[in-house]
DNA sequence: TGAATACCTATTTTT
DNA sequence: TAGGTATTCA
């Protein structure tokens, strides 16, 4: 069968030039040598080579970052470059750390405090050079600027659409629409018919960032790159970069400009990974550095992670846009890549359920399955059944509040209720889903004619009182209630005692009859524990609300579980065994993507990052009746491609499952002591006690737990 | 100004 | 199907 098999290198050097640099090591730290032997010839020639200019094509799962920590101790070690006068990047805070963490490891000695100062995403190392380094001249940003996360942006977008009555369409989606609107693409939106005031939006927004000496994320970015690239800016020892695929324009000319001004430049990436096209990113920036900094190439063909079949079903999900050498496995012949067709995603996660349980009682830990699909909605789907189905799952990772809408609209809404601004409050308090009727019901303020107060919620106290109307009338009572619920507001104490919800009077807020009141309750519940935990280090309340907006809300548990994650969000990471879930046409690739050449690479290039996440096993499924908007009945173009050497095409998931698990038990009172039992969220646990009407379960860290016998959750572990 | 109706599109997400 | 916008009519 043609699977990859291990190539000759193109072009190494000499055996005895490249055991003398390793003695150059030696020589310097003994560990970098041992450590530099324990890499293949490919990563060791890229991570000592003398070239000053250095771009390194790494095949997925080659081992790039070892190559990256490697290259950063010899410069650093052999090459005598101070770490404090290095700029080293990554995609994300997380990567960085795991560098961070990785290098103090094999340092001689504890390094001096800031001497990974230039160590982070490249976001956070153009703040700090922007904050110490860099002249701000002729920005229009003055030293000592502040930086505008997610919601200050919406916040201060919202005060400039009503001090200039903008008519812009979309609310929840002014952020991507100005981000596109950057890029070039069209501004229009859903049925609108014509432009709106969004261009005037971001030039309004661009000015008052300025006025107000804050930077968005792409100023950053930008004056970062436009600071450096003058003869001012301070001369680096070597810039080092990770994940070069992903560099939106302003990131490549920020990289530009450091290499520029720096003795050293070491970059690492995959163009056949490149998945932020959206964000302007391309593959072609390997290019365009290699030429425009005349930097020598460097190839990591060797992957240590997948099987032949696993890369071969790759190899074949990019086509003929593969980049760099073919894919060289390293590992003996596994299993065939199982393509299987499933009637409906509900009952893939009934066969999930059934096979991970396999796994996991075979001894493969839940967090080394990993679900993935292309859109979040289709997870929200396989979580929801496999949890049904008493399967650990991973909480998914937290894009902050705003992914929990409830509580996101509870922070603001507390925030602006000190606050002295009443249209802020107002806004809040007529948000569609969680505030109060129409707008009828606070009428227009009338800033002229109104006591100064000390509140946003005070002022619209007074102002529903001095309200016009017929005593009885629905309006009345409704504003009533909203004067009621604004003074529990303005009297809130901590430590609350009791239910803080009901306290507040949130409850009805919470629409109790929509399907997502239970979510809704959770999050505030979560929102006002960890304020009351926060205000407890910061009493005063508006800190407290700022230190609690920035940190995000806090994982629950721990995560011990399947992962089920977008292809996006699987970037960089591995597991055991893969299920790609919902392969379906019009999904992978999006019916969008055919619009638009380089959109329908990238989507090729999606599969193959999520297919090459798999260690030993890999499962792609498609649905015969995926869900409404959740693409076509059939399996993807590409799934037909894939080669049959490496794949095993089946349409019968029941057969492929050896034998059937136990049958779970009902919950019942006969259940003695010491019964272990599963919980789909707390994991396993043993029964305490039971009666007739309920049974009190102990899970570990997370404690005892009631449950009504009627609508237990529980599964009976089979012995 | 507001209710009722027609009509459009559907991602991905780091800092 | 849902969550928006646009249009129309009272």
């Amino acid at each position: 069968m043609s699977l990859p098999k291990r190539q000759p290198p193109a072009e190494l050097p000499r055996p005895d030039a490249l055991a003398a640099r390793i003695e150059q090591a030696r020589a310097a730290l003994p560990g970098l040598a041992n450590s530099l032997q324990r890499l293949d010839l490919w990563q060791q020639t890229a991570a000592t080579t003398p070239a000053t200019r250095a771009v390194v094509r790494a095949q997925v799962g080659s081992g790039k970052t070892a190559v990256l920590a490697h290259r950063v101790l010899w410069l650093h070690m052999v090459q005598g470059i101070a770490l404090e006068q290095m700029a080293v990047t990554t995609f994300t805070t997380r990567a960085a750390a795991q560098l961070v963490d990785r290098l103090i490891h094999l340092l001689p000695e504890p390094p001096a405090a800031g001497a990974f100062r230039l160590f982070g995403t490249l976001h956070a190392v153009a703040r700090t050079l922007l904050q110490s380094d860099l002249d701000l001249q002729g920005s229009g940003w003055q030293p000592g600027f502040g930086v505008l996360d997610e919601a200050g942006s919406l916040e201060m977008l919202q005060t400039l659409v009503r001090q200039h009555s903008l008519d812009v369409k979309f609310p929840a989606q002014w952020l991507s629409r100005l981000d596109g609107l950057a890029l070039g693409k069209p501004v229009r939106r859903g049925n609108m018919r014509s432009d709106d005031d969004l261009q005037q939006l971001a030039e309004r927004f661009a000015a008052e960032r300025r006025l107000t000496n804050v930077m968005n994320f792409d100023d950053l970015i930008c004056q970062a790159g436009a600071a450096m690239a003058t003869s001012l800016a301070p001369l680096l020892g070597a810039v080092v970069v990770d994940e070069l695929q992903d560099c939106a324009p302003g990131e490549v000319r920020l990289v530009q400009a450091l290499a520029q001004r720096s003795s050293q430049f070491f970059a690492v990436g995959d163009p056949n990974q490149s998945i932020y096209g959206w964000r302007g990113s391309n593959p072609r920036v390997f290019d365009e550095l290699t030429t425009s900094l005349q930097c020598d190439t460097f190839d990591l063909p060797n992957n240590y992670r997948s099987t032949p079949e696993i890369l071969a079903a790759a190899q074949a999900a990019l086509g003929q846009i593969g980049q760099g050498s073919a894919l060289n496995s390293t590992r003996a012949t596994g299993t065939k890549v199982l393509v299987i067709q499933h009637h409906t995603p509900q009952h893939e996660a009934m066969y999930l359920a059934r096979r991970f349980a396999q796994l996991n009682q075979g001894g493969v830990r839940w967090s080394q399955l990993a679900v993935l699909a292309r859109t979040r909605r289709q997870l929200a789907v396989i979580r929801e059944h496999l949890q049904q189905q008493g399967v650990p799952c991973a909480e998914p990772p937290s894009g902050g509040w705003r992914d929990r809408p409830a509580a996101a609209w509870l922070l603001r809404l507390l925030d602006s209720a000190i606050d002295t601004d009443p249209q802020r409050l107002r806004d809040v308090l007529l948000d569609n889903r969680y505030g109060f009727g129409t707008a009828k019901l606070l009428g227009k303020p009338k800033p002229v004619g109104i006591e100064p107060t000390e509140s946003a919620a005070q002022f619209w106290i007074q102002h529903l009182r001095a309200q016009p109307g017929t005593p009885g009338s629905q309006l009345q009572r409704q504003r009533t209630e909203v004067v009621a619920f604004l003074q529990t507001l303005l009297q809130l104490q901590w430590p609350m005692h009791g239910d803080p919800v009901a306290d507040l009077g949130l409850l009805p807020r919470l629409r109790p009859t929509h399907r997502d009141h239970a979510r809704d309750l959770r999050d505030v519940r979560q929102a006002l524990q960890q304020l009351m935990l926060t205000s407890e280090v910061q009493p005063d309340r508006r800190a407290a609300l700022h230190t609690l907006q920035a940190d995000g809300p806090q994982a629950l548990g721990d995560q011990e579980g399947v992962q089920l994650l977008t292809l996006h969000a699987a970037k960089g990471l591995e597991f055991e065994h893969v299920v790609l879930s919902g392969c379906n046409q019009g999904i992978i690739p999006l019916a969008a993507a055919y619009a638009d050449r380089d959109a329908l690479d990238e989507e090729r290039r999606l599969l193959f990052v999520g297919l090459s996440r798999a260690r030993d096993s890999v499962e792609i499924s498609w649905h015969m009746q995926p869900a409404m908007g959740q693409g076509m009945p059939m399996p993807s173009e590409w799934l037909l491609a894939m080669p049959a050497a490496a794949c095993q095409f089946s349409d019968r998931a029941e057969a492929l499952l050896p034998a059937p698990l136990p049958q779970t038990q009902p919950c019942t009172a006969e259940w003695p002591a010491g019964t272990a039992v599963r919980h789909a969220k707390y994991g396993p646990g043993a029964v305490l006690r039971s009666d007739a009407s309920e049974v009190v379960v102990h899970f570990g860290k997370f404690g005892e737990k009631p449950f009504a016998l009627l609508l237990c959750p529980l599964q009976k572990v089979p012995e």
